[in-house]
DNA sequence: TGGCTTTACGGTTTTCGTAATCATT
DNA sequence: AATGATTACGAAAACCGTAAAGCCA
């Protein structure tokens, strides 16, 4: 008699995304499962181990000193029970849902390659990629994702930022307008409106700081958070934009933008891509899935063309 | 949807004790549920890992290779769950059952020590020693008891044995043959039977080896397992005996009993015991339990006179 | 009021033990 | 025959979702 608690795997994955993710509604939802089961779960748990894991006085749960110190090694015991698994079964049977946040730019050169390799090496993880160009790295702080594949740098010590690759950003604008800027310089700005992300964009941002450490000043006219969006608006000629390389490098070749040469005085700096994740989060799904990701989000934004020269490929016309 | 296997915790266990006492009988029994129970659970977890963990072609049932890589993986899984118990509720929250091997006279000099420190430190710990001077060891390495307090070692690399405290053995008879015999020599030895215990006995071993060394011969007329039984006929004055010193202590202080002294160039080798577990058995219950019996054996069979004198309190009767 | 958590309740599923069956020595 | 593992089945318990009720901003 008198035997193990009836503490239950169930029950510490539901602890475990209930705290990462700061919400039972939010863990109920990743779960497949309802609010009111999710609940009980919890509390069933709090029962068993004789102290309370979350403390409800606020309008959200928030863990307690106690289930802190255990959620660690309900991770730690829900890795061992995939490993078991995947001894079994192979690592194929690795099976779950992964949610990631993305960039308009990966999503485009990467995200296909990465779905593929994860479909072939693990037909049973489910993938929620998120495309996004805003909050992409706040969402991995709170856990509403398991990593972000997006540009800059956090100082939240909680993240792990692994550098992928360097981006490089080209003025565009329509080939009606083309002939007559010719050459992105305090002129045109003056003239031409600009048409940008969103202010929370990383690109936005550099080209901030870009203008005021050179002196420059423009008109915004529109601010979207999608980048086809301002891609189309450029191609329809409403003004010049700063476009990712690699998003454009199509619309170039189809001859609906042309990129702008920038006077060499005026470099605009470069945008560097990372790969976040929360330290804490060391499930092993996710891992396998960020180390499908890593290296092709790092190799398949690379220029293709060779020695960083600009492409050469404008189609002369005019 | 398509979440974590429906693995327990539970099957784990119930595949822990089935693969280390390598029967469901046994486990069953130790779970304290059924046959039936245990082996559907078995069953159950087998097909949620895909692979067959036990092969049932014999007559009971073995672990397969798959199952014995998952079974440290489980070990290590159910010893978390216990940390996270501990972590809520205190150390105090162990629960379970401790099954360990005991010699008589560990039990009669510390059995009632250990228990009382294991309540008071564990109190829904549940201790079952198994008294017996046979198999001690074996019954380890089978699995049937978690650990054992006895002489010996034995050279099975699967076992862990640790140095507790060395025994004098006595030479003891009544008090009426007291007179006629005063020394252990090869005279007395001829002339009075020796009442020993089994075969099997360590300390039966220790003298057959101890009479082949030094070229001496006796006749044996009983040999029990138990040594209270040894000990009655002696006091019976059947013959004489060879004894644990710690053991005949409370029947000399009484005068049931006389300690034969020694000839000097035929001293007696002494009693090492040692601690022995499986070195697989790491599982945090045994092991605070086996904590707790360490130094209370290694001290309370310590001579408790000074320097290792024979102990000088007999009542010098008639 | 609105988002979030808990409680109440009914129906489904899981789990367990008894007893019978199968298999190996 | 005897020991040990599996199958059949009825009863008990656990679990989940809907719906209603509390609770904090």
């Amino acid at each position: 008699m008198g035997n193990r608690a009836n503490i239950t795997l169930k029950q510490l994955e539901a602890l475990y995304w209930s705290a990462t993710l700061g919400s039972f509604a939010l863990a109920a939802d990743r779960l497949a499962m309802t609010q009111s089961a999710l609940s009980k779960r919890i509390l069933e748990l709090e029962s068993e181990i004789g102290a309370p894991l979350f403390d409800r006085s606020g309008s959200r749960a928030r863990v307690t000193e106690v289930g802190e110190r255990i959620i660690s090694k309900a991770a730690a015991m829900l890795n061992l029970c995939d490993e078991i698994l995947i001894a079994g079964r192979g690592a194929q049977a690795l099976r779950g849902v992964c949610r990631f946040g993305i960039t308009q730019l990966m999503a485009i050169t990467s995200l296909q390659e990465i779905v593929g390799t994860v479909r072939r090496l693990y037909p049973d993880i489910v993938l929620e990629p998120r495309v996004d160009a805003l909050d992409l790295i706040e969402d991995v702080l709170r856990g509403e994702t398991d990593f972000a594949l997006a540009p800059g740098t956090s100082l939240d010590p909680a993240l792990t930022s692994e550098y992928l690759t360097r981006i490089e950003l080209s003025w565009v604008c329509s080939p009606q307008l083309f002939p007559l800027i010719k050459t992105i310089n305090a002129e045109a700005l003056q003239r031409y409106p600009v048409i940008s992300m969103s202010a929370r964009a990383a690109s936005t941002n550099l080209m901030n700081s870009w203008a005021t450490a050179n002196g420059l000043k423009f008109k915004e006219i529109v601010a979207s958070n999608s980048p086809e969006a301002v891609a189309a608006l450029t191609v329809a000629g409403l003004g010049i934009s700063l476009l990712a390389r690699p998003f454009v490098e199509r619309l170039v070749t189809t001859g609906e933008l042309r990129i702008l040469p920038t006077e060499p005085d005026l470099m605009m700096p470069e945008l560097d891509y990372f790969l976040h994740w929360r330290k804490d989060n060391d499930r092993l799904l996710p891992k396998a899935v960020r180390e499908i990701a890593r290296p092709i989000c790092a190799r398949a934004a690379q220029p293709k063309t060779d020695a960083g020269q600009p492409i050469a490929l404008l189609p002369s016309d005019g």
